[in-house]
DNA sequence: CATTTGATGTTCT
DNA sequence: GAACATCAAATGC
């Protein structure tokens, strides 16, 4: 198991590492309780200046995108729609706006505490950018929080994922962004049912 | 089934 | 005041 450190964000192919995060782990720990971590099944490259689809498009700075613009490896957390916390991590180096949306984990630690969140039953799969936010406890407050401060966090459990199961698609829910809106940026473990928990 | 709508708050015009 | 990187429940076939 590998803390994934600042140096991998910082480095300057955020769609690769939208790929690479496939398989990848995503760990919290609040107020010093349990963890919480799933394995990432889903996410989408936003890449600043030049995506129309990016809050940082133009590199287009206010209050909220600012922290897009600070170095890699820390969270752009933001409030969707009123109601659901939108959980990104910025990529490349400072003044480069890039990040990362989270938009699918595959639930693995702390399954009882991420059902006592969400209310609900817990499903084999949190599909969805808000509500695997809600599972892991993540919110507004954490934005711009670094990934190495033992809050929120990447691991490396050398999960092994097939590249052909990594399906590349157009973003979603960005029919704004004009002809960037098609941009295959958009990457899905296709069968997710390979990670199934089996029983011992 | 598919499609619509209501909830909800921050940002930016 | 409109738009928004959404979701679940309700409605219409």
């Amino acid at each position: 198991m590998t803390i994934i450190s600042r140096d991998y964000f910082i480095r300057n192919d955020t769609l690769w590492m939208a790929r690479d995060l496939i398989g990848k782990y995503l760990c919290t720990r609040l107020n010093g309780n349990t963890v919480t971590a799933g394995i990432i099944t889903e996410t989408e490259a936003y890449l600043g200046s030049v995506d129309r689809a990016s809050h940082a498009y133009g590199n287009r700075r206010t209050a909220r995108t600012n922290t897009m613009f600070m170095a890699g490896g820390i969270a752009y957390v933001y409030l969707c729609y009123g109601i659901h916390h939108l959980f990104n991590i910025v990529t490349n180096t400072e003044n480069i706006p890039h990040a990362i949306l989270i938009r699918g984990i595959f639930p693995v630690d702390g399954l009882e505490i991420m059902e006592q969140r969400i209310q609900k039953k817990l499903p084999l799969h949190l599909n969805g950018p808000g509500k695997l936010t809600l599972a892991l406890g993540i919110k507004t407050l954490h934005d711009a929080t670094s990934l190495e401060g033992g809050t929120i966090w990447l691991e490396d459990r050398s999960l092994l994922i097939d590249p052909k199961l990594v399906k590349t698609t157009p973003r979603i829910g960005v029919d704004y962004a004009g002809e960037d809106a098609s941009l295959p940026w958009r990457f899905v473990l296709d069968n997710v049912d390979c990670l199934k928990r089996v029983d011992p």
